[in-house]
RNA sequence: GGUACCAUAGCUCAGUAGGUAGAGCAAUGGACUGAAAAUCCAUGUGUCCCUGGUUCGAUCCCAGGUGGUACCA
């Protein structure tokens, strides 16, 4: 009998600094698997330090475990879920024709919820008459706008002029193409999560900055900007980015931009944890694991499991 | 050693003409469909430093302690 039968893909999820990544490599070491990022921010290349790639990892046992999605596009440019989506399911198509098992890891909630409830999301082009009927128009006007559509799909938060009417222009397209069908391929997810008690996550990430600034975070910030992007595109990619670029740029200080930046981050494993508990509340069975429980013992329980 | 000022939430501080108290930050819970490491919503938190006095009643007034800060010696 063929073990992968039962499942098409494993997916390893957890908080920032809860160690899924190497989980996810030595798993993938085990079942012939290549691993599928799901990380918003990893997919920029340059962006090492700051987006804790940690590509040593995925080294197990001097094998190089192959790894999808990370280091795609370049810094300044904005990805998002819709080509998230896309891109997931071409790598994941690709891996299975190949004969092996996609492993998704990564903590970027509304990614993994974008290929797991397979959300029916299609490329919508630029609408060039409808952006110059809706130039000059106030955020409020556009929020109006918006409302009055009948919602078909758009769903995003127009909290700027920008947002609001990409949002109004997506709206639009699928008002005037509701035969529009998307055929995703079936999904059969082993999902296993990793879980770490709260003071030892908030040791573990307090910990890990200090590393990553002494291995060169703010150089790798001063890079990029010299290279060409513009801080304000920086600073909206958030925490390590937004933080330190505003410490280069000589708006806060070294004590504000580390105490803020510290904070920021436990923030933000804990919104992870929400995402994580809301998704199984919406059904999604999630296995959780201890990241503090030896590695191969967990890799053996999840072997079991396949 | 003397003088002055201070002591209230995890932190920084406000306040009570004497009726046991409130902001910001932090923390916690939640939302999330095209920038999601973004953005947004909700919720607490207390020997008001200690002891005594005045008072129906003291975190607040008075006295003494203790600790801190500044200046003087």
């Amino acid at each position: 009998m063929d073990l992968s039968s039962q499942y098409n893909l494993v997916v390893i999820l957890g908080p920032t600094a809860s160690g899924k990544t190497s989980l996810a490599a030595k798993l993938a070491y085990q079942i012939n698997g290549e691993i599928i990022s799901a990380d918003s921010r990893q997919v920029y290349r340059q962006m090492d330090l700051g987006t804790g790639k940690d590509l040593a990892d995925y080294t197990v046992d001097g094998v190089t475990i192959p790894y999808h999605l990370i280091d795609i596009v370049e810094p300044g440019y904005k990805y998002n879920v819709y080509e998230y989506q896309t891109d997931f399911f071409k790598v994941f198509e690709d891996i299975q024709t190949r004969g092996k098992m996609p492993v998704m890891c990564g903590g970027t909630g509304m990614y993994m919820e974008a290929v797991l409830s397979r959300f029916k999301m299609v490329h919508v082009p630029a609408n060039p008459d409808l952006r110059e009927q809706l130039e000059g128009k106030s955020l409020s006007e556009l929020s109006d706008i918006l409302a009055s559509f009948k919602k078909l799909h758009n769903k995003t938060d127009a909290d700027t002029v920008k947002r609001a009417i990409r949002g109004i222009e997506i709206e639009t397209y699928y008002h005037s193409h509701p035969e529009i069908e998307v055929d995703l391929p079936e999904l059969k997810p082993l999902i296993i999560g990793v879980k770490i008690d709260r003071e030892l996550r908030r040791e573990k990430i307090t910990r890990r900055l200090k590393t990553r600034l002494d291995e060169g975070m703010v150089e790798e910030v001063r890079r990029i900007i010299d290279s060409g992007v513009h801080p304000d595109d920086l600073i909206y990619y958030g925490l390590e980015y937004k933080f330190l670029t505003l410490y280069v740029t000589g708006k806060i200080s070294f004590k504000e931009m580390f105490e803020g930046l510290n904070i920021a981050i436990h923030q933000f494993a804990k919104r992870q944890m929400t995402w994580f508990r809301k998704m199984e509340r919406s059904g999604f069975h999630i296995h959780w694991m201890e990241a503090t429980d030896p590695i191969d013992q967990r890799v053996n329980e999840i072997l079991k499991w396949i």
